[in-house]
DNA sequence: CCTAATCTGGAACGATAATTCCAATTTCGG
DNA sequence: CCGAAATTGGAATTATCGTTCCAGATTAGG
């Protein structure tokens, strides 16, 4: 029987996962991430295989933490239009402080064209996203909080990608006011 | 009297561009910039400095030639809405093709937070674009095509949003059509 | 407590990064 | 066409990259 780890597996590829996150891929290096992980070098590589593992696992974990993250905050709101405002109410506050952005977005412009086997990956993300969000809107349309005809995957296709830009915008620091009031302006589609 | 340069500064600079916002920043070595600019190595140091400086360059250039871009484009449009849809229909168009974005997204997403003196560069950009496409929205307003009273500033902010986003999600293969309902339903917010 | 597995610190590796330098060649201005 | 300036090809330099390796210390399981 094989013997257990000493250190804690999930909590070093969290410390990755803000490296890369905060950096991203190419400006990270492996001496960075010894440094973050708090992990002998070999231990890493032993236990992640090296960068580019370690990078597809830290970055799998950002997905399924988001996604899962998303959902459960849309299922506690009542209100959808509310329920918009506040999860870019969040978007915006979170960015404008740890200055990291979405760990999604800034892998697609870093490493998109050039690395192929991320496109799938993100095309996965981008349905994963709408559909939670086209679903939060239905939600809104049976409980007669917005009008029914609308079309709401075009709308939840425009929540995700005006997502998407807030976290880039969000970079730049002294933007909280004028990205609320552009998430405002772009929740004007949900009114009757 | 100092000789005249043999290869075109403007033209190699151009071909610095392209690679970097191709490829960013980090990912773009002197090598990758020697034989995309058809010139020597010191050739290179002796006119732009080093990497750094030449990277500057090609960022100035890419911002200037964008703004200007941006501006003609506008001006050439009558109708606002449309001038708009256009617009976006062009940059997605262009997203889908060559792949690189923007190269102003790009560069805020990779080197946002670490890179301070980029900070007051893209919030002066981000003030140029709106400021644009805030004075576009009031000619909608003055010629009858969209109504009064409607805060210009925080559409012209959401649509500078909406655009970052829309240069995220373009580098995202087969999104043409998606994109372009999302744009056609933020939009909406023009109407009466 | 013993032992086998795990982790550690650090050296070593080959590859590649950005930058500098130089001798030879090309090119424009006078 | 002459001479000064610019450009070239390529080697050299210094630094850092990702990765591998190993002897010794530590640790968990029987």
């Amino acid at each position: 029987m094989p013997r257990s780890k000493t250190f804690d597996e999930q909590e070093a590829l969290q410390k990755a996962m803000d490296a890369f996150w905060k950096n991203g891929y190419h400006a990270t290096s492996m001496q960075d991430l010894v440094d973050a992980m708090g992990i002998n070098r070999a231990s890493l590589y032993d236990t992640f295989g090296g960068k580019r593992a370690l990078f597809d696992r830290a970055f799998e974990l950002y997905r399924a933490t988001n996604t899962a993250g998303l959902k459960r905050f849309l299922e506690s709101q009542e209100s959808v239009r509310e329920g918009f405002r506040q999860l870019f109410a969040n978007a915006i506050a979170e960015s404008q402080s740890d200055r990291k952005g979405c760990f999604v977005v800034n892998v697609t412009t870093e490493l998109l064209p050039a690395d192929e086997a991320l496109q799938e990956t993100l095309q996965a993300n981008k349905v994963a996203f709408t559909e939670v969000f086209c679903q939060f809107l239905q939600k809104g349309v049976e409980q007669g909080e917005i009008a029914a005809g609308k079309d709401l995957r075009a709308i939840a296709g425009m929540i995700f990608t005006l997502y998407n830009g807030v976290k880039v915008v969000g970079k730049i620091p002294g933007q909280e006011e004028e990205l609320m009031a552009s998430v405002e302006a772009a929740l004007g589609v949900l009114a009757y």
